[in-house]
DNA sequence: GTCATATACTTGTTTAAACAAATGTTGTTA
DNA sequence: TAACAACATTTGTTTAAACAAGTATATGAC
């Protein structure tokens, strides 16, 4: 479905213009799906991420500031959401032994199993993609997005 | 900047994988861009938005079901959203005659000064985006985020 | 050693999203 | 013309974002 029956409006600006309102839009649709695979499992997309990224550094432990650096969005407060997935039994949680300031994060076997359960729905959805776009045609998007933010 | 470079990942799933990482990045950055234009007045994007439909019927008035219509976002609370606009002086708000369950929403002659400044610095921005792809590259994006949501 | 500075998180507070329940109004139907 | 469903919006409550200020630890200059 085009952006102009989408979101029912006839006429834009200019191409560019309609090119950033579906880029929102669009978007806006992708984190929603995201969200419906994440939500059964009492998590969200970041928290997703973030655990993803200490299952990375696995079995070596991982401290919030190794985190936020590698993150996409610089202003995450870890220690909340580090406490929330404490709490779940996600991740273990210490103080470094050699820098006290610094706490070690490691993933727990029922985070990895739960990374493990949500892997193949993901997965599944972008395979829904693969359907509607060619490998060069998703090269060609990421080019076009990777030249609008220059 | 290609986007392995932007968040510093050195390889992806595959290609698919990698233009929808891109398309949550680059809206993001956008998102910001937008946000730093809106807030010396203020308001956020959402409230713009609203504010620029209630212009688009002006002089008749809108109702807030009418708005969320239109609306990309269908969860808005429109309630509390207008009393913001009223609070700020931007529009006016009474009970419909005809209807006593509907609400008559009009643009107060500040909201429509305030489009006025914001819509010249938005046209900016996206005149950044001219200098960065052609209107063909531009209609093609379009084109590749339609197929992707199919 | 002591003091200033930088580091690494944590806490507090305010503001906004999200979702369900409630209120008041209108249309419909037996 | 009650009774009931549908409608349009509001209110309440919980949960999460956003941003500044605070705490504890380490480093380095003198």
């Amino acid at each position: 479905m085009k952006i102009e029956e989408a979101i029912k409006q006839k006429r834009f600006q200019d191409s560019w213009h309609k090119a950033m309102v579906n880029l929102l839009f669009t978007s806006n649709i992708w984190k929603n799906v995201e969200a419906e695979i994440f939500s059964p499992f009492g998590i969200n997309a970041q928290q997703y991420n973030v655990l993803r990224i200490i299952k990375g550094k696995h079995p070596k432990p991982i401290c919030p500031g190794e985190i936020k650096e590698v993150m996409l969005d610089k202003g995450v407060d870890l220690t909340r959401l580090v406490d929330k997935l404490l709490k779940m039994g996600l991740v273990k949680r210490k103080i470094s032994a050699e820098n006290r300031r610094k706490v070690e994060i490691n993933i727990s076997r029922e985070g990895e199993n739960l990374l493990n359960e949500i892997a193949p729905l993901l997965f599944n959805q972008t395979s829904q993609i693969k359907s509607r776009i060619s490998e060069e045609e998703a090269e060609l998007l990421s080019t076009l997005l990777d030249k609008l933010r220059a």
